[in-house]
DNA sequence: CTGAAAGCGCTTACAG
DNA sequence: CTGAAAGCGCTTACAG
C-alpha cells in the first residue's frame, strides 16, 4: 500500500467508475466494436484520466496468444560464416522474450543461391508467421517478398541490408557510406599524403553488385573528395571474382606493380579481406596497411598477426538482437519502433579485438 | 494443438502424474518444505522427465511480487556529465522489464564528495531494495557498502569500476588496461617511431587516484614495452589537479617546451581531454595527435573540429542497460549471470561519431 | 504433511 | 450493445 500503489489501476476499477462491466472496458481497449459510442467515450475518458496501463502479463496469460516469428537469413557454411553472429543475437533475444509466448521459426538460404532464397521465401509465406526478420541479400526477390508480406500483414524487419524499407517496420544495420569514410579516415591517418592506395572489391557473379558494397566504396572515396588537399586523388582499383589463390596472386601482383610508386594501403570493401592478407603474408609485404570488414575467423587471425591492420565491424550480434526485439516491441508491446536503427561503426585492432568477440 | 504444444506442461499436469495437488508441486518447486521426502522425490522426478518450465508470467501475476531495484551512481552536473548515459541505459532497461513488476529507486551522489556517497549509501540500505546497481567511485566506502549488502542479502552489480567483485554478482564496464593499449596502438600507428609523446593525468584531490585511470596509463605504456623496438621509450608525463585555463596554459606550455624535440602526441587518461584540446586550439597546435576518453559534449565538439583525433568510449549507455539486466536475470529469471561483463573498447573518430551518439 | 479454494488482472465465449 | 462466468497457470492462505 505504501510503496507499490503506483499505477495499479485495474480494468475492474475502470469498469466500476464507468458503471459498466470489465468485458465492455476490454472491448473499448481493443477496439473490437459492439460498444455504444456513448459508453466508449466515457470509458476512454476514464482511461485517459487515470493513465491506465494494462498489465501485459495478465493480458498475455489470459489471451493464450502465441507469436510465431520467422527469420530468413543466410545459412552458415564455410563460404559464409558471418551470419553466425546475427543468429546468435536473435537466439539470445528470443531467450529474453520467450516468456511472452514467442516462438521462432528458422529459415536459412544459401548466400550464393538465388533459387534457395526464393524457395525459402515461399516456405515462410506458407507458414504465415506473425512477423519476419529478413536479410534481403537478393534485392529483387527480397523486395517482392516484402511486398507480399505487406499484403498479408506480416510486419518485416530488415537486417544488415536495406531494401524496400517503406514496406517494412524497421531496418537494423550499418550506415555503409559512413563506414567507408571511417575506413578512409583510418587509412589516411596512418599514411602520408601522396601514398598510393588500392581499393579491392570482391564480387561473386551469383550474387551481383550489392548496394552496401558500392556505398562503402563511395564513402571511402568521399573522405578524400571532401578533403581539399586530396580532391581528385586517384586510387588503384581491383574487382575480384575468382578468389582462388592462383588468381589472387596474379591480380594482386599486377595491381601492386602497375605503378612505379610503392603501394602503401589496401582497402577491401567486404569481409573477403583475408584473401588479400594471405597474399601479403606470403610475399612479405608487411608495410602495406590493410583494412577490411568483419570479424570472421580468418580475418581475426590475420588481425592478430598484424597483417590486417584494422577491421570495420558492423556489430552482427547486435543486429540480430535488435531485429527480433524490434519485432517484439511492435507485435507484443505495441510500441513504436525506430525505422532506421544504425549500429555504430566499430574500428577493430589487434588490441581491442578481445572484447568484441562473442562467446 | 499442432504447432504450439511445445513445452506446455502445467503444474496441474505434474500434480496429476504424481498423484498430488498443485499446491504440493508448488511447495517442491520453491523448496518451501512441508513436503515428505517421498513425494518430493517423485515430483522432482516427473519435473525432470518432462523438462517442466514454469510459466513465469503466471507465476509473477499470481505472486503479486514486486522487485525494487536501487541504483546508486553519480549525479549529472556540469562537472560530471558522463553518468547521464549509463542512467539512460538503466531507464531503457527498466522499460523493458517493468512489466515484470520491477520498480527503480534512484540515488545520486556528488562525484567529488565522499560524504555524499556515504549518506546516499545509508539511504539505500535503509530502503532495503531487492537489488543494487552501484558505481563504486570511492573504493573504500563502496567496499564496505558492498559488504553490508552481502550481509543483508542484497545482490549488487558494479558498474563502470570494479571493486570488491567477490561480493557482487557482476561487474559491467571496460577493461581499462586494454583500453590504454588501444589508445597507444592508435597513437603509434599515426606517429613516427621516435616522436615525443606526453601522457596527461587529471586527478582531483577530492577523489584521489582511481584504479582505472592508473590501469589505462599502464596499458598505454605496456603497448610500447611489448614492442621491442620501443622498449624503454620515455614519455613526458603530467599530473593536473587544477583545470583552470590559466593553470592548464602554464603546465602544458611547460611540458611542450621542455624538450628540444617536437611533441607529436598527447594521451589523456580520462574524459578531461577537452581541457587539453582547448589549449591546443588556442595555440594553433594542429599537428599534435590528441587522444582521450568518453563522448562528453565538450569532447565531441573538439573531435568534430579535428582538435581531438580519437576518443576511446566505454559504451556508457550499454553499461547501464546491462547492469539492470544482470540484476533482472538474477532476481526474476533466476539465471546465472556473467561475472565479468567487459564492454568493447570503441575507437571514435569524427567520421564514426554520429552512430555512437545516444538519442 | 496435504488438498481445496480463492485470487492475480485480463480475455473469451455465451446468453440476453 | 452489455454483463456474468469461466479460465489462463501459478501462488497463497486456510483447514485439516
Amino acid at each position: 500500500m505504501n510503496k507499490n500503489n503506483i499505477s495499479k489501476i485495474r480494468i475492474k476499477d475502470i469498469a466500476g467508475l464507468a458503471g459498466v462491466s470489465a468485458g465492455t472496458v476490454d472491448r473499448v481497449l481493443h477496439n473490437r466494436g459492439e460498444v455504444s459510442e456513448k459508453t466508449r467515450k466515457k470509458v476512454l475518458e476514464i482511461i485517459r484520466e487515470l493513465d491506465y496501463q494494462p498489465d501485459i502479463l495478465a493480458s498475455l496469460l489470459a489471451a493464450k496468444r502465441n507469436f510465431r516469428i520467422a527469420v530468413l537469413i543466410p545459412e552458415v557454411n564455410q563460404g559464409s560464416t558471418f551470419w553466425r553472429y546475427p543468429m546468435e543475437g536473435i537466439e539470445d533475444g528470443l531467450r529474453e522474450i520467450m516468456h511472452f509466448g514467442i516462438s521462432l521459426e528458422r529459415y536459412f538460404f544459401d548466400y550464393f543461391d538465388r533459387k534457395s532464397f526464393i524457395e525459402k521465401s515461399a516456405k515462410v509465406i506458407e507458414s504465415m508467421p506473425q512477423g519476419l526478420v529478413l536479410a534481403p541479400v537478393f534485392a529483387e526477390e527480397a523486395t517482392s517478398l516484402v511486398k507480399r508480406c505487406r499484403e498479408i500483414k506480416i510486419p518485416v524487419v530488415l537486417v544488415n541490408a536495406n531494401v524496400c524499407l517503406e514496406n517494412c517496420i524497421a531496418f537494423v544495420g550499418q550506415d555503409s557510406f559512413q563506414s567507408g569514410m571511417v575506413a578512409a579516415k583510418i587509412m589516411h591517418y596512418g599514411l602520408k599524403d601522396n601514398d598510393r592506395i588500392l581499393i579491392v572489391n570482391f564480387m561473386k557473379k551469383e550474387v551481383g553488385r550489392q548496394a552496401h558494397i558500392v556505398k562503402r566504396e563511395e564513402g571511402f572515396r568521399s573522405f578524400y573528395e571532401s578533403n581539399l588537399k586530396h580532391h581528385g586523388k586517384a586510387f588503384g582499383f581491383l574487382n575480384v571474382t575468382d578468389v582462388s589463390e592462383k588468381n589472387m596472386e596474379m591480380v594482386l601482383e599486377d595491381a601492386i606493380s602497375s605503378s612505379s610508386e610503392q603501394l602503401k594501403g589496401i582497402f577491401v570493401t567486404n569481409s573477403m579481406v583475408f584473401h588479400v592478407a594471405r597474399f601479403l603474408e606470403k610475399n612479405d609485404l608487411n608495410d602495406i596497411v590493410l583494412i577490411g570488414y568483419d570479424l570472421l575467423e580468418e580475418n581475426m587471425t590475420y588481425l592478430k598477426k598484424g597483417i590486417i591492420d584494422f577491421l570495420i565491424s558492423q556489430r552482427p550480434y547486435e543486429q540480430g538482437f535488435k531485429s527480433i526485439m524490434a519485432l517484439f516491441h511492435h507485435l507484443v508491446l505495441k510500441k513504436e519502433v525506430d525505422r532506421d536503427q544504425f549500429l555504430p561503426i566499430d574500428i577493430i585492432t589487434k588490441e581491442n579485438l578481445g572484447h568484441y568477440i562473442y562467446k
